[in-house]
DNA sequence: GGGCACTTGTGAAGCCATGCACAAAGTTGC
DNA sequence: GCAACTTTGTGCATGGCTTCACAAGTGCCC
């Protein structure tokens, strides 16, 4: 499920507070779910909680994170090192929940060679040697809109089943890879959508209804 | 919905490609959606397709741009300039689409007046003259998770309704704010999942089932 | 002008996730 | 040990989203 990783947090969260077990409410409204469905979701596991106590926080963690195979350590590639590249490849938030930026990619040779964040960076040429030498299995797309589809392509073809993209395009994959996309324009999008229903709702009906509106007065 | 970005960019790649009209066949297939569901979601906006032609790229392009809210300038601000922030400044992508970043703001005294992407960053103790000045209708909080809740209510107090969140922190919002929130390390720890499953399903099911089996066996 | 091929818009069925509500299970206090 | 209280795990109903399938509408060709 999508939501273990929003418990483990949560979990986390309490665990460093000192909590040492929690109730499924406690711990539903620090994560923000609905109780009932954190102890379906929970159940899913196993019987990790105890009746009339609760979860062990420290144990469920520990269940959650082997669940999600965090116990585990993952080497990350990312191809296309420019703003967001960089961004990512410096980010100390992933090392914490055993993601490993192994590898840094770009088909720059301008680029080629800088090191970023400790790491050199190498061409999209030596992309299958890379993907070898540090047994990658998911990787990052940050590349421009227009690269996304041939950067994927390759990617599944040297094995790769599990990629994270965050260019604005829709990329296609054959089954049994695993793609997830981040997209920070759609994000925006569905702000403004929700913000302009609240604030132009009057002048939103007027624009929208304006032809209709005429039609039944006119007409 | 949440689906209308997804076909707006669909759309717009069909428009650069020269195409006129489009089935919902086609556009579905090009936004990787079902066909049906598609034309479910057109039928919201109101009868922009022609039977037995298709619908017309350039005019159901407007009318979802209408719809959502882009034909207006969204000026949105950027709370914490680090190495996201700093990214997102620099990104070029959201002005295409109606967002234009107009101010920046961080805590630290030493980034206080740097200049990035053409604009100074301002400090946070002037947060609310900036959301004034420049009419601020979408605020971005890419701090560190531990200062999300306090810059969120801060953003919240001075009436702004829509924020992205890109910390990883659980952060609540009253009724009527919306807050969307974009994290990376959950979208890497579903591909964990999912990657865990497909490569070590043997080795997950002795792990798992181990404590079953020796159960059933030993019992 | 009529038939044919094509495509939209939508009724209806199916499916999955959500959340309520409660029995089962466990704990605490005496 | 027993009673009262707490909390989990889950059966079940509800609601929304997805998908199928088809009637209704439109353009094209003759
Ligand atoms: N910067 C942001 O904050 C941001 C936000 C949202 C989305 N995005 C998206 O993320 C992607 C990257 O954004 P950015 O700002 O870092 O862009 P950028 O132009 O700064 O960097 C892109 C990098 O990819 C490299 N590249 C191009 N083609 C390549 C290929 N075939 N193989 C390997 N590398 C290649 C380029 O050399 C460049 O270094 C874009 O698709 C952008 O739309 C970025
Ligand atoms: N960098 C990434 O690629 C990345 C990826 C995923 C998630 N994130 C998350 O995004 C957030 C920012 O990441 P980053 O790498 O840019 O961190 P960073 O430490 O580089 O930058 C954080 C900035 O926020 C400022 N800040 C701190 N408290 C503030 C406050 N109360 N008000 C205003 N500004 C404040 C700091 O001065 C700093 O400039 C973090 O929560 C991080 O977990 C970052």
């Amino acid at each position: 499920m999508a939501r273990l990783p929003l418990y483990l947090r949560a979990l986390t969260a309490l665990a460093e507070r000192g909590v040492a077990t929690v109730s499924s409410d406690e711990l539903a409204e620090t994560a923000g779910v609905n109780s009932a469905k954190l102890r379906k979701d929970l159940s899913y596991l196993g019987s990790y909680g105890t009746r009339g106590v609760g979860y062990e926080v420290e144990f469920l963690q520990h269940q959650i994170s082997r669940e999600i195979g965090l116990t585990q350590d993952w080497p990350v590639l990312i191809v296309g090192i420019g703003n967001l590249g960089h961004a990512l490849s410096n980010y100390g938030g992933f090392a914490s929940r055993g993601f490993r930026i192994a590898a840094l990619v770009d088909a720059d040779p301008q680029r080629t060679g800088e090191e970023v964040a400790g790491l050199k960076v190498r061409h999209s040429d030596d992309l299958d040697d890379v993907v070898k030498e540090f047994n990658i299995a998911i990787a990052v797309i940050a590349t421009p809109a227009h690269a996304a589809q041939a950067v994927c392509d390759r990617l599944v073809d040297l094995g790769i089943t599990s990629i994270l993209n965050f260019a604005p395009a829709v990329v296609q994959v054959p089954e049994g890879v695993d793609l997830r996309k981040v997209d920070l324009s759609t994000e925006l999008q569905i702000l403004a959508y929700h913000e302009q229903r609240k604030n132009g709702a009057a002048l939103a009906l007027t624009a929208e209804q304006a032809v209709e509106l005429a039609k039944a007065v006119g007409g």
